[in-house]
Formats: structure tokens, sequence, C-alpha cells
DNA sequence: CGAAAACACTTGTCTGACAAGTAGACAAGT
DNA sequence: ACTTGTCTACTTGTCAGACAAGTGTTTTCG
């Protein structure tokens, strides 16, 4: 009959700054217009433009803070920040932080194997050729850093945006005992041969295969874990 | 020492406002105070008023138009028109969020089933409790408050407190007021019993069950999800 | 009696003001 | 050189008051 209805300013406010958002390039994170400049640049006055941004707030899309701004919203890495915080702070519940990352290394894992793409293995195959060169020159902080790139970037060809930014939460902190473990005898050389067959089995898009890998690789990098730590207490 | 955090008023306003509606029992489709009611009553000005409405309208809990006054929502309109358009927009970070909660708590599950004590128990059976209570009020956002804590009880309860902290971070994950899966038509009442079951096989020490009632659980919520979605394209 | 006008009440919008939190510049003091 | 405090400018948070615009009831008048 008739599809009149009635719109509200600030409705169509919230229209309009989406629309902003998308024309000028506003990412995840960045500080968007202050309530009074989007109030000039869309002609209405503050109170409808609060009111937009309260609906845009309680729907996930901004983040206000008083005195700083308003944000657009960081779906993932802004809430993984505690839980870094948490990890840095607790260091010595390795145990369970190897627990974690052993319920969710192997599935993320198989998920890659199902969707990385020719770029993601081309990555992985660089830091696997990169943690090899540091594993000859005996560099510790270099095979460190390659080894955690390896995770990160077979997190991130799962395509699974949420799990790659979890996954580099679990990885920013790196213990000392995780350290100390590539001290322990062969350890070097068996992550070597370890990543290499992850790796293989996600080129021949083998979920299974790529799951066991993985699992396996973190449990004997545990037990070695375990054993050095025995040999100081 | 922490818990210092700034409430915006339009905050409290919402709270009050809840107060209100169980204590002089309002129920949907009641015609509830008009803003300026409201301002003497709570005794803030009318700006903070409108912008607490704008969020509960938001959010489904009550409805506006302009010349009769605010009225609590009756579940129809509170189910489709505000929440579709969010799913639309934020489809793919909804099902990588499931995703990664698909791998994690049925584990989680099955940690809990062998390790929970009885406090932790008693925990959760409280927030099936209030689940319950608040189901039956059909106030949403108190529903999807212990619907968390069901989950961040749960993870508790395997002893780990490195996954502990992490569900505690993936359950804030989705913005307060959306956990897209409850505001589809009858997945309530399921999560009422799906829940029922998962902690069944934690009291019965079944590991095995657990796991697996919790995996089907989420997918349940998923493909409901998705169902959801699919009813819109 | 019946229709139009007046009125009361609602939400919608605008304006201007001040409080409160934040960040950067800059100068004073050690 | 470095900390410390102040000042200033900009941000969001809150308030008060006014008028516009829908809606429903009451009154008035033809």
């Amino acid at each position: 009959m008739k599809p009149i209805k009635k719109i509200r300013l600030s409705d169509s406010v919230i229209n309009a700054i989406k629309k902003k958002v998308a024309e000028n390039n506003f990412k995840p994170g960045d500080k968007f217009y202050s309530e009074n400049e989007l109030s000039k640049l869309l002609e209405v006055s503050r109170s409808s433009i609060r009111e937009a941004i309260r609906i845009l707030e309680a729907t996930g899309y901004v983040t206000v803070r008083q005195g700083k701004g308003i944000f657009i919203a960081d779906f993932d890495s802004q809430k993984f920040e505690p839980f870094v915080n948490w990890l840095k702070s607790n260091e010595q519940h390795i145990l369970d932080h190897f627990e974690v990352r052993l319920i969710i290394e192997p599935k993320a894992a198989a998920l890659a194997a199902e969707k990385a793409d020719a770029e993601d293995i081309r990555k992985m195959e660089e830091a696997l050729a990169q943690f090899d060169l540091f594993a000859e020159r005996k560099d510790n902080t270099e095979i460190i850093k390659w080894d955690r790139k390896f995770h990160r970037w077979l997190a991130g060809s799962t395509k699974n945006s949420t799990l790659h930014v979890l996954m580099k939460s679990v990885t920013t902190s790196l213990p000392d005992g995780w350290i100390s473990s590539l001290h322990t005898p062969g350890r070097i050389e068996k992550t070597t041969h370890e990543h290499r067959v992850i790796l293989e089995a996600i080129k021949n898009r083998d979920k299974n295969s790529a799951e066991k890998a993985m699992a396996r690789h973190l449990e004997n990098a545990l037990s070695d874990i375990r054993s050095h730590m025995g040999t100081l207490s």
C-alpha cells in the first residue's frame, strides 16, 4: 500500500557514517571523526550524532572513549589484549600454555591444509628455509623468530582472522622453558624435520596428516621441555 | 586496585529501566514511561534517557513510536529487524568466531569432565538456573550474560588458567547484546536443553559425552544462524 | 449530530553551555 | 639531560530549554 516509512535522523546518520567509513577507507582501530566534525559534515545536531553513535556502539561497530574519540571497532586484536598481557605475566604456566596449543594448533593445521593458497605455502617454505639457515649458524634468536613465523603463517593460511589473531597472541610470549628446550640435544634437528612433515601434508591437502603431524610436533616439544625442566629441579 | 571503570550515565539508565520493568511488571506490548517521566524519575536529563532508549531499541528491548511513546517490545519484532542487519554485515566474523569455539570448547568440556570439583559444578548449575529464569522473562541481555558465565565457568573448571583466560577473551569478542545465536527462533529453548546435557556429562565424569555434547551445542547454534542468514539473502 | 478546530501529550531535533578526560607543548625546577 | 607541572586545545559526557512533528482526545461551531 504505502512503502513510506518515517526515517529517524539518527538512522540516516548511521548510514552516512558507514558510507564515510567505506569511502575514506577507515580500518579497524582507526580514529574516526569527532562528534563535532560529524555534526558539521552531515549538517545535523550533535544530539542526533550521539544517538547514532550509541547505536553503532551497541552493535559493536565502533568504540568510544571519553577524551580520546570514536574508533572503528577492532573485532579481534583489541579483545585479545588482556589475554596477551596475561600470557606475558604468567609464563610459569608453560604447561597450561602448551595444553592450549595442543588443542588449537592441530586443528589449525587441518584447516590450513584445506585452505592454504600458493602465497601462504611460499611464506611457510621461506620460514622453514630461514629456520634451517640459522639452525646451522646456531643463532637461537633468529631460530625462535622463524619458528614463530612459521606457526603464524600457518594460522594465517586458515583464512580465519579470529584464529590468526589468537595464534599470534599465543606465540607472542615464548617462555624461558620453550627457549631452553631448544638446547636439548637434537631438538632443533627434530623441529626442522617435524615442520617439514607438517608443511608437506598441507601441500598435499591432507587434513588428517597435517593435524597429526602438528600434534606430534607439539607433543615432542613438550616432552623435551619436561625433561629439560626436570634436569633443573 | 583495578576495577575503576567509568560508567556512562546512559548505561546506568539502562539498568534502572530494566529494574523498573521487572518491579512494575511491565509486559510485552505495554506502554512504558515517557521520556519526561523517566527524566524526572531517575533524575537525569532527557538526552541521557534518549541515548539509553536508543541502545535498548537497538538490542530489541523496546520499540519507540513518535507521538505515541515507548513500548516494551514483543518478541517478533525483537528478533528480526535490527539483528539481521548486524548478521549480514558481520557474517564472516561470526563464522570465524564459531569455528574457533568449535576447536576449543569441546576439548574444554572434556577437560572439565575430568577435573571439575563440587564448587565448579555448583556455579554451572547456578548459571543454568539463572539462564532459565531470564529465558522465561525473555530478557535477552540477561540471558546472554548467563550463557557467557556458563561457558566461562566451564572453562574455569578445567583448572587450566590459560584456557580460562582465553575463553574469557573469546566470549567477549562479540559485542554485548549480540550473542548471535540466541536471537534465532527457538534457540533459547534448545540451548537450555543442550547446556543441561553438557553439565550432566561433566557431572558423570564422562569425557567423551561432554566433548560431543559441546560440539553438538555449537554446531546447532551455528546452523541456526546459517539458516537464519539464508532467509534474508 | 458531525466535522473541524483546539488542546494535551508524545517523540524528534536543535542550540548552547559547562564538566570531565586526554594529549601535546612548553617552561621551570632539579 | 630529565623530570615535573601547567597551560591549552580537543575530545566525549551531561544538562537545560526550546520548538517541530506526530497522535489522540476534547471542545467548539456549523
